[in-house]
DNA sequence: AAAGTGACCTCCT
DNA sequence: CAGGAGGCCACTT
């Protein structure tokens, strides 16, 4: 709760969402503790976190992937989301209010693998 | 160490 | 109801 980083929490929050749930960046801020540091979480996850998480659940606030400048994010994300059961409508939206996870089974920070200094690069790509 | 950027969210028009 | 602008926090260079 104060001894890791933001960046930790959000790691370990991104970690434990259960596969075929989705989680908001607004909701993953609110369970680091930061509701308003939804764009934050984006940032920690583009920095890279060195261990293999599962980013791809993690969505914006209207349900679709953004991609963040990067071509290969968006096309990958939901391909990744499909293959764990998702489903998505006509316009790439998918039906985040029934696959939302619950913020209230968010994991407690107080051993976290991934220590807050040289993280070794992410390798996350297909 | 300081400034710029960004995978966002929410409110207002 | 839909579109636009601003603000917030953290990471990168």
């Amino acid at each position: 709760m104060k001894d890791s980083s933001f960046r930790d929490r959000v790691l370990t929050i991104v970690c434990a969402i259960p596969e075929g749930l989705l989680l908001t960046y607004g909701d993953v801020a609110t369970a680091a503790g930061t509701p308003r540091a939804a764009r934050a979480v984006g940032a920690v996850l583009r920095a890279g976190t060195g261990v293999e998480i599962p980013w791809h659940r993690v969505v914006n606030a209207k349900g679709r992937v953004s991609g963040g400048g990067d071509v290969a994010r968006p096309p990958l994300q939901i391909k990744r989301l499909q293959a764990e059961g998702h489903r998505f409508g006509s316009d790439g939206v998918l039906n985040l209010a029934e696959r939302r996870w619950d913020l209230k089974e968010a994991p407690t920070w107080h051993d976290a693998p991934w220590e807050s200094k040289d993280q070794p690069p992410d390798d996350f790509s297909e």
